[in-house]
RNA sequence: GCCUUGGUGGUGGAAUGGUAGACACGAGGGACUUAAAAUCCCUUGGCCCGAAACGGCCGUGCGGGUUCGAGUCCCGCCCGAGGCACCA
């Protein structure tokens, strides 16, 4: 009886579906285990084999937790909505939705190959108007409240304009606010509303027609299509994320996050503490207070000069009438430049004199202010004092234009470069002469407080989201401009379904797509036209998958307070500083308001590793079509090029296939070494232009879905980026087929009903209690190992025994589940194996012969000693006394002492 | 520049401070076979001695240190990967 593959796996496949043997629902007697792979985008190309690593792990997790006895939450849906679709109908005009279709549906042919225990009836799309409406909902939601800082939390906007009706808040008096129109009451709630209008300095992607956020935002290119991205004022809705910057670094304290992935986040949100210091400033002489932000109060006695962002507002305002061409012409020269030249040059110094002085609060002193480029307006004030001997971008801004420098630090040098690191002790600084840095910083801060000079302030690098796109293939916003001013659209007309049109093209006068859709308003009254990014959909999709149904709530109350969040979550790092910010704000929200339990959504996170291509080459002797081995080429001058990956077995050019591949190879010529073309290699990213993808449908051709599990988890460690090399897969393939052979013969399954040896039983046992260990440290790769060590050490005891089998079977089940299931029907039994429990150690396989005891010498040294389960403490002392022998490195004079203590750990005490 | 990681055979990778290289691939040799595939067995970090050995020496990027003992811990370098980067 063969180990046919092909025909297990698509019976069991067939059968889970069939009896929807992982659908899932509440069940309060058992404890729960929410286990989420971030979702896919369901793109053209298909799934290749790095996908499916995370959803491997994941699945293996959710069985493993099965067996234990968890209710377990392991859902999958589509992350549909997204440029890709939406570029490709731009060309095509074949509608998103109908490309999304067809790429589901492909995408979920190749997850259901691998044999992932997914409840499908959970599944959710983005795109969904079902779904959006939950997504448009939650935007409504942030529409309809403000952050009071007060409280630190998210509140009905009801409550602040009852605050602005009888006392008045914030700069707005109760009468300024009772005189106000409409339209100044919306504007003034804009300033304060979760999700808002309002006009800032955006990425603005000509290339994609969009503005972006700035996580789609790399190196002066966007993420996707790799188009120069360019600041501009614009109004776009916006999310008040920074609202929630302590927050989400805070949250960060209580994750079961990898350290990386955290400090990633705690980057991107950059929580710094200083002081807002106000210093009187003097143009054409005026008076005008200006506040600076700076985290380094102690160093105010080295101020030489003031430096503003050239978009501060303070710029006109301090422009001296007869450095007003200079000015105007730098202000130019910053505009016209993108944001890619600004970071590519941000080594050279610019700026221009204002022509109006600043006074130093504390000394005194009156210094120049500069306009330069290198300080942000989106940053703190806009503006900052410059002390050029302690800071490096003031040092190198202070020699270009020739300003002094003052050091502040006993014994620094600051002739070649700045003095930043914070220690030393104070000079030339007055009262705070003589301090540590460390002292000085905190005394400056109090003087300024003291004397009312400024205050202590936090400032966050995080910026608010932008959440407008100017495209179709996004959630509408449930939005209508009543007289030009924004409101919310009733919750009974959700979901806002996007229209059909035309052309996904921008309109003519440079709207976004939706301008082409005929009636789009609401009631004669106009609706918003852009769309929702690609975060929206996926900010809360964690949520929805508990109570996918629901046609009430997001989620119901009791599908929430049942599943909670998320335990493990699964995927890439590269959402770091996207979708996880995102999501936790999202989730914060909710929270704040009482929709959801749980204040952090995803308890334990693993990325797991990139899995690159392994690209081959061949060597074309330049000018010839005659390839030269690898080990040859240097004796040649040759042109590298990629060779398809199927064409290449263990390095080896099959050479027929290579002169069919393509036609100008047709009639190729090869320099052989020992008879063989041997490619060259190398690490790249997976892609089809490389000709190094590896289809996880092809693998489960010739070596099976049980064999691409096992074979993906044994690569290395998940959270490795490592690249596929086909030419392992054999070793893990004989496994199975080892596996299978020990418990069938030509005739059929030759299971004996006999008792096992305590010998056998050890092997279980020993893989009982590696399995666990490993797979709660989601080291994967080493059970298999294990699993390879077991069944040889099985084959060679010639054991083929009900009482071993049935148990194998369970514990393989979560890595390989279809062998499993197949060998486990054919024990006899009728369900499917995730029904099982995963053997205990000692409840329902007691070992009879042996125990094995650590052993420690001095709290250090490790042995182990097996013994009779039943000896007594004075028989285990004796046996360690005998291993005396053994322990040769530790020297004669080792032991002294044999103490048993309880918990059996035998503790020899070295003299 | 800053932060986070990592560096072990021909390759992927194992090793709670305790015999480094588990497991697997590849390679070499052998068995079975007319042959091939499949399968099975042996060898496989380097060097040296030997008839043989459970023989010796060297080996985890480099240099120091702690320890009876270091791939693992500490200090200082070098190199790779990822992230952040005029954030005051």
């Amino acid at each position: 009886m063969d180990y046919d593959f092909r025909s297990i796996e698509s019976k069991w496949q067939a059968w889970w579906a069939a009896n929807k043997t992982f659908k899932v629902v509440e069940d309060p007697s058992k404890p729960k285990y929410y286990v989420l792979d971030m979702f896919p985008y369901p793109s053209g190309a298909g799934l290749h084999v790095g996908h499916p690593l995370g959803y491997i792990a994941s699945d293996i997790y959710s069985r493993y937790k099965r067996l234990k006895g968890f209710n377990v939450l392991h859902p999958m849906g589509y992350d549909a909505f997204g440029l890709p679709a939406e570029q490709y109908a731009i060309q095509t005009g074949q509608h998103p939705e109908v490309t999304t279709d067809k790429n589901v549906a492909r995408y979920r042919e190749q997850l259901d190959r691998i044999g992932f225990s997914y409840d499908w009836d959970r599944e959710v799309r983005t795109c969904d108007p079902d779904f959006y409406k939950w997504t448009q909902w939650a935007f409504l939601q942030m529409f309809s409240s403000w952050y009071d800082p007060e409280l630190d939390k998210a509140r009905p906007i009801e409550e602040l304009i009852r605050k602005f009706e009888t006392t008045g808040y914030g700069d707005v008096t109760k009468e300024q606010w009772k005189a106000a129109s409409e339209k100044e009451k919306s504007d003034i709630l804009m300033g304060y509303r979760i999700a808002y209008q309002g006009e800032t300095s955006v990425n603005w992607c000509e290339g994609l027609g969009t503005v972006l956020a700035n996580d789609e935002v790399k190196d002066g290119l966007s993420v996707r299509g790799g188009f120069p991205v360019e600041q501009k004022k614009m109004t776009q809705w916006q999310l008040r994320v920074s609202a929630y910057a302590g927050r989400l670094l805070d949250g960060l304290e209580k994750l079961d996050w990898t350290d990386s992935l955290k400090e990633m986040q705690r980057n991107w949100i950059g929580r710094s503490e200083g002081t807002e210091m106000v210093f009187n400033t003097l143009c054409d002489g005026r008076e005008m207070p200006v506040t600076i932000f700076t985290t380094r109060a102690d160093t105010i006695y080295g101020v030489t000069f003031m430096v503003l962002a050239p978009e501060s507002e303070l710029v006109p305002q301090l422009t001296a009438a007869d450095r007003k061409a200079e000015v105007e012409e730098y202000l130019a020269y910053v505009k016209k430049k993108t944001e890619r030249e600004r970071i590519a040059e941000t080594k050279t110094v610019t700026g221009v004199f204002s022509g109006s002085y600043g006074i130093n609060p504390v000394t005194g002193e009156k210094v120049p202010i500069w306009i330069s480029e290198y300080v942000l307006a989106g940053y703190g004030t806009g503006a900052i004092m410059a002390v050029p001997a302690h800071d490096s971008r003031d040092y190198a801004f202070a020699r270009k234009f020739d300003l002094p420098i003052i050091p502040l630090i006993e014994g620094c040098d600051v002739s070649e470069e700045s003095f930043d690191a914070k220690d030393g002790i104070m000079c030339n600084s007055g009262f705070l002469n003589g301090m540590t840095v460390k002292q000085a910083i905190e005394a400056a801060k109090d003087y300024v407080e003291a004397h009312g000079l400024g205050h202590r302030k936090t400032n966050y690098r995080l910026r608010d989201a932008i959440f407008s796109r100017q495209r179709y293939w996004g959630e509408p916003f449930p939005i209508y401009y009543k007289h030009g001013i924004p409101t919310p659209l009733p919750h009974d007309e959700l979901p806002l379904r996007l229209p059909e049109i035309s052309s996904f093209k921008p309109s003519a006068n440079g709207e976004p797509p939706l301008a082409r859709a005929k009636d789009w308003n609401w009631k004669g009254w106009p609706l918003e036209k852009s769309t929702m990014p690609g975060f929206a959909g996926s900010s809360a999709y964690y949520l929805r998958y508990m109570d996918p149904h629901n046609d009430q709530a997001l989620v119901s109350r009791d599908a929430d307070t049942y599943w909670r969040n998320v335990d493990l979550y699964i995927g890439g790092t590269e959402h770091a500083t996207g979708h996880l910010i995102y999501s936790r704000f999202w989730n914060k929200f909710l929270f704040d308001l009482g929709y959801v339990c749980e204040d952090e959504p995803f308890r334990k996170l693993i990325n797991q590793g990139m899995i690159q291509g392994r690209s081959s080459f061949v060597y074309r002797v330049v000018g010839t079509n005659t390839f030269v081995s690898a080990g040859l080429k240097d004796q040649y001058q040759t042109t590298e090029i990629h060779v398809d990956i199927n064409l290449v077995r263990n390095d080896r050019l099959d050479l027929e296939g290579f002169r069919n591949w393509r036609p100008d190879f047709a009639d190729a010529e090869f320099v052989l070494e020992d008879g063989e073309y041997i490619c060259g290699w190398a690490v790249e990213k997976m892609s089809k232009s490389m000709y190094n993808v590896v289809n996880p449908d092809d693998i489960c051709d010739t070596y099976g879905a049980d064999t691409l599990r096992l074979y993906e988890m044994f690569l290395g460690p998940l959270e490795q980026s490592k690249p596929w090399d086909t030419k392992g897969i054999d070793g893990v393939a004989r496994f199975l087929k080892k596996f299978w052979r020990l418990y069938t013969d030509r005739e059929g399954f030759i299971v004996t009903e006999e008792k096992a040896t305590p010998q056998e039983l050890k092997v279980l046992h020993k893989l009982i209690g590696k399995e666990q260990e490993d797979i709660e440290n989601f080291s994967f790769n080493t059970t298999i190992s294990a699993f390879m060590i077991a069944v040889g050490d099985l084959a060679s005891l010639d054991c083929h025994k009900r009482e071993i089998l049935e148990p194998l079977c369970v514990l393989l089940s979560p890595f390989a589940p279809h062998i499993s299931e197949e060998l486990w029907h054919l024990l006899g039994h009728e369900g499917s194996i995730s029904d099982a429990r995963f053997p205990e150690y000692v409840a329902a396989y007691t070992v009879e012969d042996s125990v094995t005891y650590p052993v420690q010498f001095n709290g250090k040294m490790r042995f182990t000693v097996d013994l009779p389960r039943s000896a007594s403490p004075a028989e285990v002392e004796a046996a360690v006394r005998g291993m005396e022998q053994t322990a040769k490195w530790v020297g004669d004079k080792a032991i002294a002492k044999v103490v048993v203590v309880p918990g059996r750990i035998i503790n020899i005490v070295v003299k």
